[in-house]
DNA sequence: CCGCTAGGTACGCTTTCTTCA
DNA sequence: GTGAAGAAAGCGTACCTAGCG
C-alpha cells in the first residue's frame, strides 16, 4: 500500500480512500492511484481491511457441494450480496464435513450474518446460532423468532400440482414423499389438504426422497400395485425424484404421460431439457437468494423495523406445465 | 482472547499457544484454557491470525457451483487440506461470475496457493497467475512449467472404453465429442488412437458436450443415421452426456444395450444407480483431490525437490462395467 | 529444561483527527 | 468548501525476548 502511495505520489490514507470508494479524492487522483496499483499488481488485503474496520461486511453461506439447486441459489446470493456491498464466504457441507463444522469456520471468519441453504440442524442448534448473529435459513422452515426464514410456499406448491392433475381428470394421485427432508412436511400438508378438498380424490403416499435413486425405488413399488388400484398421476418430492420415477416407470413399460402423469418440484435445469420436459412446480432461486440477502442486510444495516423479529419470507411457487402430464384417458392403465 | 486468558488465569500468550496447538503448555493448562474458551464461546479470529503470522496456510479453490463432479473433488480437497494443516477458501464460478473474478477474491484473501477445478482460462492467463503464486489446474491439462496439473489420463480412459467395446465385438464405435471443454482434446486423441489400432474399426465423431442436453441432441442425430451406417456403440464425453443420449435413444425405440452400447466418463453418483447402471470410465475424485493438495503443499512447505517445476500428476482411470454395454449380436440394429 | 508471565513489536489495513492549500 | 497530507490509535492475533520458579 505504501509503495502504491509512493508511486502515485499520495499518502497511504488516500490509497485507502480510493480503494474503499468513499468520498475524499478527486477523479484525477483516483485514476492515478488505481494506475499505480495496477502497475504494482496491488490489491487490498481483505484480511487486513476486515480487521481494521469495525464491520467485516461479510456474509457466510453453508451449502451442499454438488447440489444443483444450491448452485442456482449461490448464483443469486453472489449477485445480491454484491449489490448490497457484502462479500460472500462459502463453506461447503460434504458427507464427511458436517454443517456444524462449516458454520464453525464461518464464525471464525467473523462474518456478520449466516445463510444456511437447506439446513439440517435442529431447532435448538439454530436458535443458539441465531442468538449469536443474524441467521437466515433458506429452503428449510424453522420456528423461533430469532431466525429468519426464506422459503417457497411448499404447501401451495403441492396444491398447485394436485389442482393441475385434478383439472386433467385424475382422481387417484400419489405423493412421492420426502420424509424428513427440509420442506417435506409442508409439501405433504399441501398434498393432503388439496386431496381432501374433493371427496372424489384418493390419497396414496409412497416413500420418495431427494434423488433419482429414491424416485426409481418408488416407481418399482408403484408398478407392483395392481393396475386397478394404481394411481394415474404422481406428484414427487422434487425433480430428481420425479426423473428417477419416470425412468423406471418407462422401463417397466408404462407410458408417461399416457399411463401415468408426473409432476416434479424445483424446476432444476434438467427438468426443462426437451427430452425430459417435466411438468413441475418452480422454486424461484433468484428471488429466494435476493430475499435471503435482504433479510440479513436489513438487520445488519440497522434498519430499525427489521431489527426486531426477522421476517419469514414465503415466495409463491409457479406451476410449469411441460409434457409429463396429460389428461386422463378412458383406459387409465394399460 | 484477553477475557479467556483472565478466566483461565493465564497470560494471553498461553492462550495463543494453546489454540495454535504448539508446544509450551501443560495438558492441565491446555484444558483449563479450552474450558474457559468454551464458556465464553471464544474462537480465534482467523483474519487476525492470518495477519499476524507470515503464513496464511490457506489454499484458494475455484469451482463451478452445481457441478456434480466438482462437488466430489471439493470433498476430497477438504479432507486432504485439513490433513496438511491448510484451510480452504472457496470461490464459486457461476454464469454471471467469471473465473477471473473468482480468482481475484482468492488473491485478495492472500491464500498461498490456488486450485482451479476445470479451469477455462487461457494458457496466457494461467501462466501469469502461476508467476504470482503456486497454481494447480485440476481436470484441465495445461502447458507451461510453472503450473501444476492434476488430471486423469483421459487418453487412456478413452482407450479403455474403445477396447471394452471392441472386446464385445463392436466395430462401428461413435464418439460423442466434448468440443473445447477441459480434457476433450485428450479424449478425442485416445479415441482416435484406439480406433486406428485396428483397421476393422470405423470412426464416427458426433458433436456432444457436457450435459444431458447435448447428449440428447447427439442421440437425435444418431437416430437419423440409417440403420446400416449407424454405429452399434457409443462412447460419450462424460456421464451426463451419456445419460441424455440413452434417454433419447430409448425414447426413439432403440434398446440400450441391445441396439447400442453406451460408455460414459467420470462415474458420477448417478451412473451407479441401478436404473441407470451406466458402464463408464471412472475418474478417481479422491486421488485427484489428494494430488492437488500435495502439489501445492509440497511447493509451499519448501520441499526443495518440488520447488522447481511442479509435477504433472496423471491418474489412471478405471473402467467400470455395468449394464449399458453388451456384446454385439447378429442383428446389430433393429 | 519446562511451564509460565509480562511486555513488546509486527501484520496491513481503517478511521479519525488536525492541518494546510 | 473541497481535496489532500500527515499523524496516531486501533483491530486481534503471532511471535519474540527477558525473566521467574
Amino acid at each position: 500500500m505504501e509503495h502504491v502511495a509512493a508511486r502515485a505520489g499520495v499518502s497511504r490514507a488516500l490509497v485507502s480512500i480510493v480503494f474503499r470508494g468513499v468520498a475524499g479524492a478527486s477523479d484525477a487522483t483516483r485514476e492515478r492511484v488505481l494506475a499505480a496499483a495496477r502497475e504494482l499488481d496491488y490489491r487490498p488485503d481483505t484480511r487486513a481491511s476486515r480487521l481494521g474496520s469495525s464491520r467485516t461486511r461479510t456474509l457466510g453461506v453453508t451449502f451442499s457441494v454438488g447440489h444443483a439447486f444450491h448452485g442456482d441459489l449461490l448464483e443469486s446470493l453472489y449477485t445480491h450480496a454484491d449489490a448490497a456491498a457484502y462479500e460472500l464466504v462459502l463453506s461447503g457441507v460434504t458427507p464427511s464435513r458436517s454443517e456444524e463444522a462449516a458454520v464453525e469456520t464461518l464464525l471464525a471468519e467473523r462474518c456478520e450474518g449466516i445463510v444456511l441453504l437447506g439446513s439440517s440442524q435442529s431447532t435448538a442448534q439454530l436458535t443458539r446460532l441465531a442468538a449469536r448473529l443474524p441467521v437466515v435459513s433458506v429452503l428449510r422452515p424453522a420456528t423461533g423468532d430469532e431466525i429468519g426464514v426464506v422459503r417457497t410456499d411448499d404447501t401451495a406448491g403441492l396444491r398447485l400440482a394436485v389442482e393441475h392433475l385434478r383439472g386433467l381428470g385424475h382422481t387417484r394421485i400419489a405423493l412421492l414423499d420426502g420424509g424428513r427432508t427440509a420442506g417435506a412436511t409442508e409439501r405433504r400438508r399441501g398434498y393432503r389438504s388439496a386431496m381432501r378438498h374433493s371427496p372424489a380424490l384418493t390419497e396414496v403416499v409412497l416413500p420418495g426422497g431427494l434423488t433419482e435413486l429414491e424416485g426409481a425405488a418408488a416407481a418399482r413399488a408403484f408398478v407392483e400395485l395392481g393396475a386397478d388400484e394404481r394411481p394415474t398421476a404422481v406428484t414427487a418430492f422434487n425433480d430428481r425424484c420425479a426423473i428417477g420415477f419416470v425412468d423406471v416407470a418407462r422401463q417397466a413399460g408404462l407410458r408417461v404421460p399416457g399411463d401415468v402423469s408426473v409432476v416434479g418440484f424445483d424446476d432444476i435445469t434438467e427438468a426443462g431439457y426437451p427430452h425430459v420436459a417435466l411438468t413441475t412446480v418452480r422454486q424461484d432461486a433468484a428471488r429466494l437468494g435476493a430475499a435471503a440477502v435482504r433479510s440479513l442486510a436489513d438487520r445488519l444495516d440497522g434498519d430499525p423495523v427489521a431489527a426486531g423479529t426477522p421476517a419469514h419470507t414465503v415466495i409463491a411457487p409457479e406451476l410449469v406445465v411441460r409434457s409429463s402430464t396429460a389428461p386422463l384417458t378412458g383406459r387409465a392403465s394399460s
